[in-house]
RNA sequence: AGCGGGGUGGAGCAGUCUGGAGUGCUCGCAGGGCCCAUAACCCUGAGGUCGCGUGGUUCAAAUCCCGCCCCCGCUACCA
């Protein structure tokens, strides 16, 4: 933690469908980590969006009766709503059928050719003609197109581009050994060395049967291929290669979920190496969320927004929930009672009525400055380094750990019989710095307490005696569910 | 099939990498305390052979090694 810059990013949603709190998890995180750093004092870029281009969009607007433009837009505009709910604070949505983008992946593209790596090829597999698609093995249902099933798939074999990331397997296993961190969580690390090894086929980056993407400034009769031209929102975003682009890349950290792993681990930093930009320091991969125990799945109508969840239970309370409940990397199930009893428990009774109490008995006594020593509890060390290792779960257990030695120390200090203005400075004080560091995860509650006491969120702050002033007592900071 | 993850008191989870009394968290259950506070807060207790071998290493294993059983993911042109 000596740059003093930090960029996040995270995986940019594809817009076949609507957010989830699969989305939401992640981003929530990304979030977390900006404001963390921001709090540090730091420069801090936050980059999200929507991945808009391909031929499943092309197709689904289609049945939508809509044009490609009007039902990405739509889509979109979602995703940002949901965000803005969750009260994510990135400094850019970036939309792969932004103009930038797309004028900036072109030259790329040509960048790349120019060191030699695409080549044309002859791109084959089998075809379903009712879908106009290729269907990979992996789909096939009983050897037959799961849409089509009554018709056969030909063999079919077109003329396509190619990168050359057969080039980069050693460059990657290099990549692997010498940046431990490069992949994490750490079984994911091994996971890709694994795959990696057993060998690399170059990747077919271009497209002929459909026209939604990004035409290939190498051939005007193939379009771009979703994921490569995707991949290069994070550079597109923070708008590569100006001076935006020096001061915040390398990524500090990019967040994706496990679902496109390979695509981050692998090709996209063998992409970078191609064109001479170095890799990212981190790809922090999160698990996969079920909802209620059940897959996340349209089929099963169970895709909630995260905006309905948002109105249900307030955007602090799914973030605490989403960063508390989970071990990150692990998958996890998104339980609406879990929540809820978080929610009453941690962030009501214990934080909550923490406040409160706090707050009435230093309204009704006042309080006196004198030296801090129930903050000594609190290990900050410790937290940071959980920090390092983007353990969050853990850090909130640290918080609340002291958040619990702080009821305790109401308890057994009596400040309502003894009237002691110092074991309320104490309090007071300690509050702060709680408040301070869960700034990051609950901010609209932090701000709610830094307002009662008048106490500004930064990191250095924690360390500085609070300023003694006369403290009134507002409401609620959680009504129980 | 290969690779990976999981199997810990009634429920859901941490803890396993870096071995040290079964420790912890959120609940549930049984008792008590407090009255400042959101019927919140604090204390005490019951409850587990840490999947199986009654396997190996060790003074010591939930943690390391070996074997087995059961769940769940991933396996690139699907974004």
């Amino acid at each position: 933690m000596t740059n003093k810059k930090f960029y996040v990013t995270t995986a940019i949603d594809y817009v076949s469908g609507e957010p989830h709190v699969g989305h939401a998890y992640q981003k929530i995180i990304a979030d977390v980590l900006a404001r963390w750093n921001k709090i540090q004092g730091k420069d801090v870029f936050f980059l999200t969006g929507t991945d808009e281009h391909g031929q499943k969009i092309s197709k689904a607007a289609e049945k939508a009766g809509k044009s490609e433009k009007e039902f990405v837009d739509e889509l979109s505009k979602k995703f940002k709503q949901a965000w803005k709910s969750l009260n994510l604070d990135y400094d850019r949505f970036i939309r792969t059928t932004d103009k930038d983008h797309e004028e900036k992946v072109q030259e790329f593209i040509k960048l790349m050719n120019k060191k030699g790596d695409i080549h044309k090829g002859k791109y084959s597999g089998l075809y379903c003609v009712d879908c106009e698609a290729y269907v990979t093995e992996k789909d096939l249902v009983g050897g037959k197109c799961p849409f089509h099933p009554n018709k056969e798939l030909t063999e079919l074999s077109e003329e396509a581009y190619f990168f050359k990331l057969s080039k980069y397997q050693n460059k990657l296993l290099e990549l692997y050994e010498k940046n431990k961190k490069y992949i994490l969580p750490k079984f994911r690390r091994q996971e890709i060395i694994n795959r990696v090894k057993e060998g690399l086929k170059d990747l077919n980056i271009t497209r002929t049967n459909f026209s939604w993407g990004i035409p290939f400034p190498l051939d005007k009769k193939h379009v771009t291929y979703v994921w490569y031209e995707a991949l290069l929102n994070y550079i597109t975003g923070i708008d590569w290669p100006s001076k935006k682009f020096k001061k915040f890349w390398p990524a500090d950290v990019q967040l994706l979920g496990i679902d496109n792993s390979w695509f981050h681990c692998v090709i996209w930093p063998a992409m970078l190496m191609s064109v001479g930009i170095k890799t990212a320091n981190t790809i922090l991969i999160n698990g996969f969320l079920t909802f209620n125990s059940q897959k996340i799945s349209k089929s099963l109508g169970n895709v909630i927004s995260p905006i309905a969840l948002e109105e249900k239970y307030g955007a602090d309370s799914i973030r605490y929930f989403v960063c508390r409940n989970f071990v990150f990397g692990q998958d996890g199930d998104f339980s609406e009672q879990a929540l809820i009893d978080r929610h009453n428990n941690e962030l009501a009774n214990k934080l909550g009525n923490l406040v409160s109490r706090v707050t009435s008995l230093a309204e009704k006594y006042g309080i006196e400055k004198t030296k801090n020593k129930l903050i000594k509890k609190l290990k900050l060390k410790k937290i940071e380094n959980y920090f390092e290792n983007y353990e969050l779960d853990k850090i909130l257990n640290e918080i609340f750990a002291f958040i619990d030695v702080c009821n305790e120390y109401v308890q057994s200090k009596k400040p309502w019989e003894t009237h002691d203005k110092k074991v309320l400075y104490e309090l007071v004080d300690s509050i702060k710095a709680i408040a301070i560091l869960l700034w990051a995860f609950i901010p609209e509650t932090s701000e709610k307490i830094a307002k009662q006491f008048n106490f500004k969120i930064d990191y250095n702050e924690i360390e500085k005696p609070l300023k003694v002033e006369k403290i009134k007592k507002e409401g609620i900071l959680f009504e129980k569910i």
